[in-house]
DNA sequence: TCCCAGGCGACTG
DNA sequence: CAGTCGCATGGG
C-alpha cells in the first residue's frame, strides 16, 4: 500500500481536514481508517503521525484532493492576527481545506442549505444510491456521486424518495441547466471572485452562504468568507460588537461580515474562517 | 413540542 | 427597497 511521508513544513491533519463540516461523504471507522467516495473513486485513507496510507487514488490525486501541495504554514500566517484566532489554529492544527470536485460541492451545498450535517449526509448518500454507479471496493458497496445527466434523465419526481425537501426543484432545475460540466466549471474558474460569486447566485438554490462555500471548498477561492449561524455569532462576540445578534441575517449584514473577514484576516481568509469554524465546538 | 438550519418567493412596511 | 414568513425535512 502507498504511504506518503508528510515532512515537518507539511502540517496535516487527516482528522481534523475531514471532520470539520466541508465534505459529507466520508466515514471513520474504529480502526483509524478513513473512506470515502470523491466523484467516482472509493478511496481509504488513514493516518499515523507523519504517514499516510492510503488505497483507491494515486499519489498526485491525494496531494491535489488534500491540498498537500500547499504552504499551510504562511497561509496562517497571513491571517493568524490576533489571539483569537490564533488558539482556534492551535486547536485544529493541520486543518486544511480540500480541493472538492466542482459539480459535487455545487450539489452537496444546494443540498445542505437549511440542514444540519448529520441530514445533509444522508440525502447526499441516497441521491449517491439513487443516481450513482455501484462501486466495490475492499468487500464494500459504494456509490459514486451522479452527474447531470444522471440527476435529470429520469424527471424531477425521481428525487422525490431522497427527501431532499423544497431543494428537490433546485437540484433537478440545476442538473438540467450544467450540461456541459466542464464548460461551466472553466467559466467559474475564470472569473475574478465578485463575479464568479454574481454568478454562483444566479443558480437556483445558491444564495451567499453556498456560493461562498462552493467558492471557497471547490474553486480555490480563499477570499470567499462563508456566514452561517455559527460564524455569525463568533465575530458578533469577538470582532463585530455592534452587530445585532438578535435580528435575522439579511444580504446587507451578510455582506458586512464577509467583507469585514477580507479586509480583517486578508486574502486567505476563507482560511480563517474554516479555523473559527472548526474550532466553534472544541471552545 | 418547538426551535433551528438559511434559499426562495410572496408578502408587508 | 428591506425585512419577515412559510415552505420540506429531520436533529437536538
Amino acid at each position: 500500500m502507498p504511504v506518503i511521508t508528510l515532512s515537518p513544513e507539511t502540517p496535516f491533519s487527516l482528522d481534523q481536514t475531514l471532520s470539520c463540516g466541508q465534505v459529507f461523504r466520508w466515514d471513520r471507522s474504529e480502526n483509524g481508517w478513513w473512506h470515502g467516495v470523491v466523484d467516482d473513486r472509493a478511496i481509504k485513507i488513514r493516518q499515523d503521525k507523519e504517514r499516510l496510507r492510503y488505497e483507491g487514488a494515486d499519489r498526485q490525486f491525494i496531494d491535489n484532493y488534500f491540498s498537500l501541495d500547499s504552504d499551510l504554514a504562511s497561509i496562517i500566517v497571513s491571517f493568524d492576527r490576533d489571539p483569537f484566532v490564533h488558539a482556534a489554529v492551535e486547536r485544529c492544527r493541520g486543518l486544511r481545506i480540500i480541493r472538492q470536485p466542482k459539480w459535487e460541492c455545487l450539489i452537496s451545498y444546494t443540498i445542505a442549505t437549511n440542514s444540519n450535517i448529520p441530514t445533509i449526509r444522508r440525502r447526499i448518500a441516497a441521491i449517491c444510491e439513487q443516481f450513482g454507479s455501484r462501486i466495490r471496493f475492499g468487500g464494500r458497496t459504494f456509490y459514486s456521486f451522479p452527474g447531470p445527466d444522471d440527476l435529470c434523465c429520469k424527471g424531477a419526481d425521481a428525487l422525490s424518495c431522497c427527501k431532499l425537501g423544497y431543494r428537490q426543484p433546485f437540484i433537478f432545475r440545476t442538473a438540467c441547466e450544467i450540461t456541459d460540466r466542464e464548460a461551466w466549471e472553466r467559466k467559474v474558474d475564470s472569473l475574478a471572485f465578485e463575479d464568479a460569486r454574481k454568478e454562483m447566485m444566479q443558480r437556483s438554490g445558491i444564495g451567499p452562504k453556498a456560493a461562498d462555500c462552493i467558492l471557497l471548498f471547490a474553486f480555490g477561492k480563499f477570499e470567499a468568507f462563508p456566514v452561517d449561524v455559527w460564524i455569525r455569532r463568533i465575530m458578533q462576540e469577538h470582532y463585530l460588537p455592534d452587530l445585532n445578534a438578535s435580528r435575522s441575517l439579511g444580504r446587507r449584514e451578510y455582506d458586512a461580515v464577509r467583507h469585514f473577514g477580507r479586509e480583517y484576516f486578508g486574502e486567505y481568509c476563507g482560511y480563517a474562517q474554516e479555523y473559527l469554524f472548526a474550532a466553534r465546538l472544541e471552545g
